[in-house]
DNA sequence: ACTGGCGGGACGTCCCGTTGAT
DNA sequence: ATCAACGGGACGTCCCGCCAGT
């Protein structure tokens, strides 16, 4: 096996970091070993521990991946796409994001080390982003945007949870709506957001 | 040795699932080992495995116990009435409850288990809450019930893994208002819980 | 099995740490696994990890023990007797304490938890016992009591390393006769231990 | 890729025995990993393992020529040369010296090979050394030459493994005086090393 | 000549549940 | 009913040597 070029080692790491995701979901972390991850990337021990110091550093890498994509979906399509986001998402998976949460609050190294990686800007940006919608009265502004952006994420986590444990999901239209109610401001924005007309 | 009373009995079990409570809560299903459960309850490997045949066992008889009781709190004051108690709960413990339900989707004999458990009688007092308040005009009646039951789960869900993982707990307050305001029928009942007149 | 008595694990952690020393001697601490351990034991891995917390634990105390034996042959009956006795110690065993001094020079936990062992008076009295032979003319008194332990010390070292690397072993007496030619006093004691008369 | 000429191969396997000797020196055999000869070395794992066959041929190599290097300072300056040689290596090297011996003693493969190896007549040459200095005087000769070089060899790992275990360096001078007086004959050869005079 | 990705065995440790004895 | 000694499997990790490729 000759040098890999940096396309091809970070390929072999996607195709690593993909059965780990697969695995994790599947079992949990600890149900997760390293014999599965093997059977399911088609990897040895050698190549996988090559690629990655430690099961929980592929763990970890996996969370910083997968965070940063949802994210970006929200601060690009708001609340709206984050929920249409999250019920497209593998159901197993978000199990696996759940797992992460646990282990941020059992484990302080990890928690600081999570700590370390999250750039601040982004929940900046998402807390603006709430702040500009109530400027523009599509969110009520007799909520602190602190506090209706920590109900978004009661909301997002509680959707999380239903599909990890395998409930049946929630109707995406519907949730849309009664958080719209909830949190509507003067001017409501369009609802319409994938048909071409406005109400 | 001389057998135990009935209720020596139950005291025993008891002391057992509440020392698992806690390591459960602190360390996970595969992190709370024998060897802490003996810790934890004083007790011997001999001793608890001679009440519960194993460790799953002692988990799984632990969320039995504990689902009961949240549902009891619903079906007994409501909506309102579950998010207070669960603002009140340890949040590591809260973090068992998700342990669970990764379990519940990830082991088919458990599952099984659990299905043939739940008594679904308790899952109709719970929507027949909601048919009610319906018919009183405290909750809206036109989303079905059903799907308002589903977003209460999800709330619910939500608040308790975002305190599980650590977070800022939302403001309850606040947390009533807006799934109030997204829920509220045509005669809404009074909000005002705490003080003594009614609106 | 039922709760061994005192002395029942006494015996216990006895046979362990001699089935220890007898692989540490063939082996090497590395070579000795712990597979090994179990087959010269007769004793399982639970059981072993039962009494001692690891395999550098058994190391450590195996140590331990013999240190204090040979000091005490050392106190008891001085360089002739220590020589004496470090010949008839299975040669194999030797290279054990070789490998713990590489151990001592190259971790510093490990010598660091040593040092907090070694009582100083152990050392201090083989000190003494040089002071009073040159004091009573059987050791010469000019060199210092300090530098002729140092010498006794490469003497015992050196016979401990060539028995342990399986060399002939040089002769007990030849040694006893040049190590006291180079270290009379004025009025040597008599060389004459094992029969009744002086020469 | 070009061939190297003879004198580049040479330069390039010494290269490697060197970094070989730090990580054996500061590691022993089993800690010195082929990652840290790799670090250590500068090159990699193929290169290394293209001029030797394996770790253990290193190893090997390097105790071939250690030995000869000492035993040529023997014959050529004596007891006295060799023991102030010792002083001056590094001790950490002495280590594997040491572990070099526990590998002689246990593992038959390897001791077949160093006999195999070791020409007859280097210890010989160490041998009619003592015969001559006894026929000169200067060594006593009611000692069989056998014997005063086996003590020779027990001072020498004596002082070896006190160094490679890290304990302050016996002095010297002091150990040339005593074993001096322990070996003397009647004509002794002058002990004025260093200064100009002679007694 | 040299690189480095990789296989796969072995290692020390952990941990659950059983068992024989009180 | 309780205890603790124990078996033995499985875990994450390490690490040597091979070999395909440059």
């Amino acid at each position: 096996v000759p040098r890999l070029s940096e396309a091809d080692k970070d390929a072999r790491r996607e195709r690593i970091l993909e059965a780990a995701r697969r695995c994790f979901a599947e079992h949990g972390y600890e149900g997760a070993t390293v014999a599965r991850l093997e059977r399911e990337s088609g990897l040895s021990r050698g190549a996988i521990f090559n690629w990655f110091d430690s099961k929980e550093e592929l763990f970890f890498q996996l969370a910083v991946r997968d965070n940063d994509r949802l994210i970006g979906v929200y601060v690009d399509t708001g609340f709206d796409g984050i929920v249409r986001a999250l019920v497209e998402e593998d159901p197993a998976w978000l199990a696996v994001y759940v797992e992460f949460g646990r282990r941020l609050r059992t484990d302080p190294q990890f928690r600081e080390r999570w700590k370390k990686r999250t750039p601040k800007e982004r929940e900046d940006a998402a807390l603006r982003r709430i702040e500009e919608a109530q400027a523009a009265g599509e969110l009520r502004d007799d909520v602190a945007p602190e506090e209706l952006g920590r109900f978004f994420g009661v909301v997002l986590d509680g959707i999380t949870v239903q599909r990890a444990l395998g409930f049946d999901p929630p109707d995406t239209d519907l949730v849309l709506r009664l958080v719209g109610d909830a949190t509507r401001g003067r001017r409501p924005r369009s609802r319409r957001r994938h048909g071409p007309a406005a109400s």
